[in-house]
DNA sequence: GCAAGGTC
């Protein structure tokens, strides 16, 4: 026998489908999610007996997210969201209904998709066939399609089942992911940014930017707005009134209804009363309805519920979800506003006849025949609201939404109330007047609808031709008035009008901008914008974007219909939209001072901030480089000190990695130069500036470099091990592993660079734990190796020679170009000069630059220097003083004899280092004399 | 910590 797997929207649609195509006969078992039960029935489809399988998803099965590498706020510049891979997977709450569909489809030949029938619902039937098909690819698909789920309508479907359509699917995928793409990187951009600026009011607030709650600000802006903006204008009107005694009191209104020119008026109304009697020109008597409702659907179920329950829109919808899954009335979030016609109302009143207070009502119905009145609206999933199940056993705002639904029910399938209006025209020297009033003839309805007022209102009676003379004729002065701000329901009928959200999320969008405090609400509980709602829409309009404005969405809207209709391109449309939002992106964040201009305006002077810290803020600056343990990109930070930076991973806090920059990087940049040699990349140069005397010769104060290794003199300048040696080189030798200096090879032995790849190389490091406090940057290559190569120029100093191992250690090797001579960095023949002056170094040989003093630059460097002292203890840094920062000092590097390096880490005091001259650095004199000074 | 859309 032929099984088919059939899968609708959620478990109940699935009972009532599989009840429908069962005659009430289906066997109900379990599946892996308790929620989504599995029904079998015996059916005949294409001419042959099948068992049907029945089982529901719980609306979208597959979620669509960023990769991990996007997922993280700071782990990417928001901009690269508009093109950052998107999966769709399924939640961890839902893998229980993908594993019953898995295993059902696994056994079934044909899939029979039964979701609802709108553009979400076909969507979730692809999510459907993918994991169906993922298990079982050669399964037949077919798409059930009806307009309402009745036997007739069931019936039709399943005889009439079609392909899914692909069209409609892809519409909900573009709305999907630029729903994600343009939420999140404007509210990445928009929170992290303004929670710096704004540091004391907006530190913890959650700044988001979506595509339905920013217009839905845009209502509540645009008319608190209007409102501001209202100038009384003051008019004039006649009014004529008049007491007949015994019959009553009668009022006129002007035909004329009010005329702003005061002159205008008074010409008029000195006219009337120059002859002030009054002609009845004609009495009119018409029958006048009162409509009852038109059946419910959600939209009006919030708005209604809004003004006459005073519960606000999500707060019903949450009782009336409570209230449907209790069984209590049928489903909430439906856009129909038509019974179908198979649906039997007079059972559904039936049930009612026994309540005390409207019971009797609902037996009149009966009597005559339940007459719902219709809208024209359709979703064709689901009937508008009505009562399912009686019941007296509810309390609060439960009882008061499920008395609403029956009442409205019951009043929708009643009749309209019925009254007679009564006209009255007058004419006074001929100016026009006239007054109505009302006698109710039928309350109908309204006897079961204490929601609608309609009040009657008896005029005198007089007769056509009768004249009198009015006993007041007056000119009174009016003005107009403001339009009100906005009531929840005024705001569900915007969205609703302008395709803001849906019928089931118009009140989530509304709890959200009241939640992040865009809007708030008077006392008599309208809408009023917030300081920061009313900034942010402030600060896009002055760019000139009108972010808050409903057309926006409008527009996809019409975009989404064309890929519906097949006239236009998913693929085509996405890149379209993507483009179009991402420049506004771009252009935001050039223009987002005008946000902080704006928000200025309500929390006070901004925090002043540089751009590189409110690039840093914004997760906008450029990376540095992949991490070398979790390949998340590393971003150039600012200690929290604000004194120095960091290199850190944007996997922190599960991944740790950092490189921390010394104190004497006085600036450091990203710039958006790419190294071209180093791997994994992009690695993007860094423009240092260092304090003035800390770093070698060799490396200017103001110098740009790459720290992925390639330039090795910068990796030791700032003391940077290479990510590749926490891999492949000791970070630490243990004593037994350090060799001993009998065991170092003699220097003519050691190999060549090339031979003896940087990440073998064996070197010191302080010994104590990476977690210790004390632990100091101490660094020696235990070899302490010769140079052997030259490096060529990629820093300005071609005539210089220096190591090119990394981490090399010493200035020895300037020794000139090989022809006897020094050569300074100014390109400029060191001059070789003796130290003239009383002291240490008296006799002593130095290179420095030859142009007169002022004019040079500050090159220096000792003639002896290839003759370093080999047993003196490294200062923290290795080869110059990073400790004692500002230390330049070349030849303070060697191993102690026993081969064994020592930090300096816990003798510091103990070898507290002689005074230094302040100019060159060295000990054994003062600035005043130093050889420098020549 | 982001969106909007389903649904429980």
């Amino acid at each position: 026998m032929v099984r088919i797997l059939n899968v609708a929207e959620k478990n109940d649609a699935a009972k009532t489908l599989a009840g429908l195509m069962s005659g009430g006969r289906s066997r109900k078992r379990e599946g892996f999610s308790k929620f989504n039960k599995i029904y079998e029935f015996d059916y005949n489809l294409f001419n042959q007996n099948c068992t049907m399988s029945m089982t529901s998803v719980s609306g979208h099965l597959l979620g669509c997210e960023f990769e991990a590498s996007h997922r993280k706020w700071h782990s990417c510049n928001p901009v690269s969201l508009f093109d950052a891979p998107i999966h769709k997977t399924c939640p961890e709450n839902y893998k229980d209904i993908k594993r019953t569909l898995e295993r059902e489809a696994r056994g079934c030949e044909i899939l029979v998709v039964w979701t609802d029938c709108d553009r979400e619902g076909e969507n979730i039937g692809f999510e459907v066939i993918q994991v169906c098909t993922a298990v079982k690819p050669n399964m037949r698909v077919y798409r059930a399609r009806f307009s309402e789920m009745t036997p007739g309508a069931v019936t039709r479907a399943i005889a009439n089942l079609q392909p899914p359509d692909k069209n409609v699917s892809d519409a909900v995928d573009v709305r999907q992911e630029l729903d994600l793409r343009i939420g999140a990187s404007f509210t990445r951009f928009q929170t992290m940014r303004l929670q710096k600026v704004f540091p004391n009011v907006l530190a913890d607030q959650l700044i988001s930017y979506g595509s339905c709650q920013f217009p839905t600000l845009g209502f509540v802006v645009e008319r608190y707005k209007q409102v501001q903006a209202f100038i009384p204008e003051p008019f004039w009107k006649i009014k004529v009134s008049h007491d007949l005694q015994d019959d009553g009191f009668i009022e006129f209104s002007w035909r004329r209804g009010r005329l702003f020119d005061y002159e205008a008026c008074l010409v008029l109304y000195e006219h009337v009363i120059e002859n002030p009697l009054a002609t009845v020109l004609e009495v009119k008597k018409k029958p006048k309805s009162k409509w009852r409702p038109v059946a419910l659907d959600t939209v009006e179920l919030e708005k209604l519920a809004s003004r006459k329950l005073r519960i606000n829109a999500k707060e019903t919808m949450k009782i009336a979800e409570k209230l449907y899954t209790q069984g209590f009335i049928s489903y909430p979030r439906t856009e129909t506003n038509i019974f179908p016609k198979d649906l039997n109302l007079r059972n559904l009143i039936q049930q009612q006849v026994n309540d005390q207070d409207w019971g009797e009502f609902a037996g009149h119905i009966l009597e005559d025949g339940p007459n719902p009145r219709n809208g024209n609206k359709t979703d064709q999933a689901h009937p508008p609201i009505h009562p399912t199940k009686y019941t007296n056993g509810l309390q609060g705002n439960e009882k008061r939404v499920y008395e609403f639904v029956v009442r409205h029910f019951l009043a929708c399938c009643s009749k309209d109330a019925q009254g007679q209006e009564t006209t009255v025209d007058i004419s006074i020297n001929d100016e026009y007047f006239s007054a109505s009033g009302l006698m109710i003839i039928a309350r109908n309805y309204l006897d079961v609808y204490p929601y609608d007022k309609w009040t009657g209102k008896i005029l005198p009676t007089m007769e056509e031709g009768a004249q009198f003379t009015p006993r007041t004729i007056e000119m009174n002065q009016g003005e107009t008035s403001a339009p009100s701000l906005l009531t929840e329901a005024d705001l569900i009928s915007l969205m609703d009008k302008h395709g803001i959200g849906t019928d089931a999320t118009h009140a989530e969008h509304i709890e959200t901008i009241k939640a992040r405090l865009y809007v708030g609400l008077t006392n008599d509980q309208k809408f009023i914008p917030g300081e920061l709602g009313m900034g942010l829409v402030e600060g896009y309009d002055a760019m000139g974007f009108h972010m808050s404005k409903p057309h926006l969405r409008a527009e996809l809207e019409n975009d989404l219909k064309l890929i519906c209709e097949g006239k236009k391109n998913r693929d085509v449309v996405l890149a379209d939209q993507i483009r179009k939002y991402k420049e506004v992106f771009v252009e935001a964040c050039t223009q987002a001072e005008k946000i902080d201009t704006a928000l200025a305006e309500h929390f006070g002077a901004p925090q002043q901030l540089s751009n590189q810290d409110l690039l840093q803020a914004t997760a906008m600056a450029i990376t540095v480089k992949p991490c070398s343990k979790c390949g998340m990109q590393m971003s150039l930070r600012t200690k929290k000190d604000n004194k120095g930076f960091f290199i850190g991973c944007s996997g922190y806090p599960t991944c740790r990695e950092v490189i921390w920059l010394p104190d004497y990087v006085l600036k450091a940049e990203v710039t958006e130069e790419v190294c071209p040699h180093c791997q994994p990349g992009p690695v993007n140069r860094i423009r240092f500036q260092f304090k003035r005397g800390s770093v070698p010769p060799f490396i200017p104060n103001d110098y740009t470099g790459c720290i992925g290794g390639c330039d090795n003199n910068l990796m030791e300048t700032l003391q940077i091990r290479r990510s590749s040696q926490s891999a492949a080189q000791p970070s630490q030798p243990t004593s037994s592993q350090r060799p001993a200096a009998s065991q170092r090879p003699a220097p003519s032995q050691r190999p060549a660079l090339s031979q003896a790849p940087p990440s073998r190389r064996p070197f010191y490091a302080c010994s104590k734990s990476q977690d210790d406090s004390s632990k100091c940057n101490f660094f020696l290559w235990a070899d302490n190796q010769e140079p052997t190569t030259q490096r060529s120029n990629d820093s300005g100093f071609s005539t210089l020679k220096y190591y090119n191992n990394p981490g090399g250690n010493r200035t020895s090797a300037i020794t000139g170009a090989g022809d006897g001579s020094v050569s300074c960095q100014c390109g400029q023949e060191g001059k070789l000069l003796t130290v003239q002056k009383v002291g240490p170094n008296q006799g002593r040989q130095f290179y420095a630059c030859p142009k007169p003093r002022g004019q040079g630059c500050n090159f220096f460097q000792w003639g002896d220097d290839a003759a370093a002292p080999t047993n003196y203890t490294a200062p923290r840094g290795g080869g110059y003083n990073a400790s004692q920062r500002g230390g330049y000092q070349p030849g303070l590097i060697g191993g102690r004899g026993g081969g064994h390096a020592q930090s300096n880490g816990s003798t510091t005091t103990a070898q507290r280092a002689p005074r230094k001259c302040g100019q060159c650095r060295q000990t054994g004199h003062t600035k005043k004399n130093c050889p420098m000074n020549r």
